[in-house]
DNA sequence: TTGAAAGCGATACCAT
DNA sequence: ATGGTATCGCTTTCAA
């Protein structure tokens, strides 16, 4: 009522305002409080010292005005340039490892009022690229990257516009970017061991993309076991259920097929399980998968597996990036974290024996 | 070289560069160029018209320069005032369901150059709104919500900001607000009738909360078929596999147990299977579950579903979201998602009869 | 076709 | 404690 009459400037706002319905400005707040633009950033940002009467006036004048806080040009004119929100690059934010560790990111990111963009690579270095691009002309305040195989150059373009990246779930060897990964080699090497302690000789092992430095790494990990399996029980670069199918009824062909099957991801364990089902096998072939997936203890028998924890990656991972982005700059971390073998079943069938395992020995708590 | 000499303002701006890490800006590349800003702004956007003369000096001196543009500030003076991103409020990120859907979502916003900011509202009407908020402030273009039950509120201050608003898998009943659901109830009422026709007269209902739109569809469709359902067969308000286990052993107790089961959701339908099998019941009595899952045909006998086509869903409402960024201008659209039947042994067995029916006639392709 | 200048909405000095 | 004002990096008139 009382605000003083509005300059020709104020004037020419307000009509363009009524024509576009443009949002409601800390000008047009200011002026109803009858305070400067500046007082009102410094209620809507409690910051520096006004006095209760006059926060009081604002916050009334904002109320009634029904005004929104830009974060878009806040972030334009603060002084650390932050937007407020981080970006995550997936392979696939439907599948269920990728989801879990958005969830464990998002929360941690929540909790400090930070937002997250999303994106899926699909392993394609290129789409990769094009979202790193896109994320940074966003301006996000930092990164959290699943790499692929070629994502150097990307991250390093990235890392050059001093925005922190944290690569997760696959090593990445560059200078100032933190990794957190889990235990590959060692998680497959011990449940490799745990089937040749069970009597099996002829194992097979199904990999994913050697693009793909987990997919390298657990096979590392299962020729540290087994350095003489024969070369037609190895099958790689397999990437969806129906590829795997296709391999492990080739091999079920073969005049002496595996007694076990090591499975280095989870479409490819689904696949193989489908298959050994489909020829009533599944409780004589042994089969063990990395990563664990939703109803693999409903199966029987129950499937074994290394189980990654994907909600711990993402945990991780938000942790380093936060922390560079309040302002630690130490060298590179490298975090990794550990894997745990699940027994349902599937992994505990003996070599050669006809019999499966007694229920009750092999039974494991559910997820 | 033969740009002119930089003016005392532009100083001041490069002594500050140096010492912040600042970024390469129109300005800087304009400077090299020897041209106006807003040349470089017509290149970079692709606006206007440029000599190609001018139009390669641009590019150059903005790649040796490694310029980067900045979105942020290009929405802020662009005068639709677009940022190019949307936000996806879900359930939760990291169920299947709403990670398909993110999917969908995303990739249709991918086509068109638009970034996606999403959030869990873990059915939280609280959280939802914290999230609508921030949403809105980074000036989100668009926005796309699972609703809780109370997200009314919510959804109409971001409408009266101007910023269209489109509502999945519940309804909301809103003007200009678009919708797209499945036929919740006609799928359950068919999955229903299916039992019936077997034979199923105790037929246990098991639905989720009823503040949810989707569980009071479901299960007036359950009620359409089975209107003199015993009250201690229904319990609703089932959120969790745990709750679900307690309620299956609990009717499985009851001196006249159900013989058939239709549960209301995912986890609810996983819990009741799990509870089946732990009692070695799970060839006699009968389950269908309302949502399709992973390995639901891996299970034996295979769990017969109404399925829902979460991808078809997102895409369906980045359409129709699109449309209004587009212009279109139209009252509310309501689009409706058909669900589909899939029949895999859980859902074909016999009220009363002891044997499951054979396996070939029931199986059905996977998923 | 091109460039100068006026903002977009907000923050951060610098006086008062 | 408060308000005026110069930017932030960019788009968009408006003249030239």
């Amino acid at each position: 009522m009382t605000a003083s009459f509005p300059k020709g400037r104020t004037v020419t706002g307000e009509r363009r305002r009524a024509e576009a319905r443009q949002s409601v400005t800390m000008r047009d707040v200011a002026n109803l409080a009858g305070v400067g633009i500046a007082t009102v950033s410094r209620v809507v940002n409690n910051t520096g010292s006004v006095t209760p009467e006059l926060v009081e006036k604002v916050q009334e004048a904002a109320r009634t005005l029904g005004y929104r806080h830009d974060a878009t040009a806040s972030s334009l004119r603060r002084a650390d340039r932050r937007t407020g929100t981080v970006a995550l690059v997936l392979e696939d934010v439907s599948n269920p490892f990728s989801s879990a560790l958005h969830r464990a990111v998002s929360d941690a990111a929540a909790e400090r009022g930070i937002l997250v963009l999303s994106g899926s690579s699909d392993e394609s270095p290129e789409r990769e690229r094009e979202l790193v691009e896109t994320f940074t002309a966003r301006r996000a305040d930092g990164l959290i990257v699943v790499p692929t195989g070629r994502a150097d150059a990307t991250i390093e373009a990235a890392r050059r516009l001093g925005i922190p990246v944290v690569a997760v779930d696959r090593m990445v060897r560059l200078d100032s970017v933190d990794t957190v990964t889990v235990d590959n080699q060692e998680g497959t090497a011990r449940a490799a061991a745990r089937l040749r302690d069970l009597g099996h000789r002829r194992v097979a092992y199904f990999g994913d993309l050697a693009t793909i430095w987990t997919a390298r790494e657990r096979f590392t990990g299962f020729t540290s076991v087994f350095p003489d399996v024969p070369p037609a029980l190895i099958r790689r670069e397999l990437h969806s259920i129906d590829a795997a199918e296709d391999a492990a009824r080739a091999l079920l062909a073969l005049p002496e097929p595996p007694t076990a099957f090591i499975s280095g991801q989870n479409l490819i364990t689904i696949g193989i399980r489908r298959v050994l089902q489909d020829s009533g096998l599944e409780r004589r072939i042994a089969l063990t998968g990395f990563d664990d997936f939703p109803l693999a203890d409903l199966l029987s028998p129950g499937v074994s597996v290394i189980a990654q924890d994907p909600a711990a990656l993402g945990a991780e991972a938000a942790r380093l990036l936060l922390s560079r982005l309040d302002g630690h700059n130490g060298p590179a971390r490298h975090s990794v974290v550990p894997t745990r073998y699940i027994a349902r079943g599937s992994g505990e069938i003996r070599a050669a024996a006809g019999e499966a395992p007694a229920a009750a020995e092999v039974r494991a708590p559910g997820r």
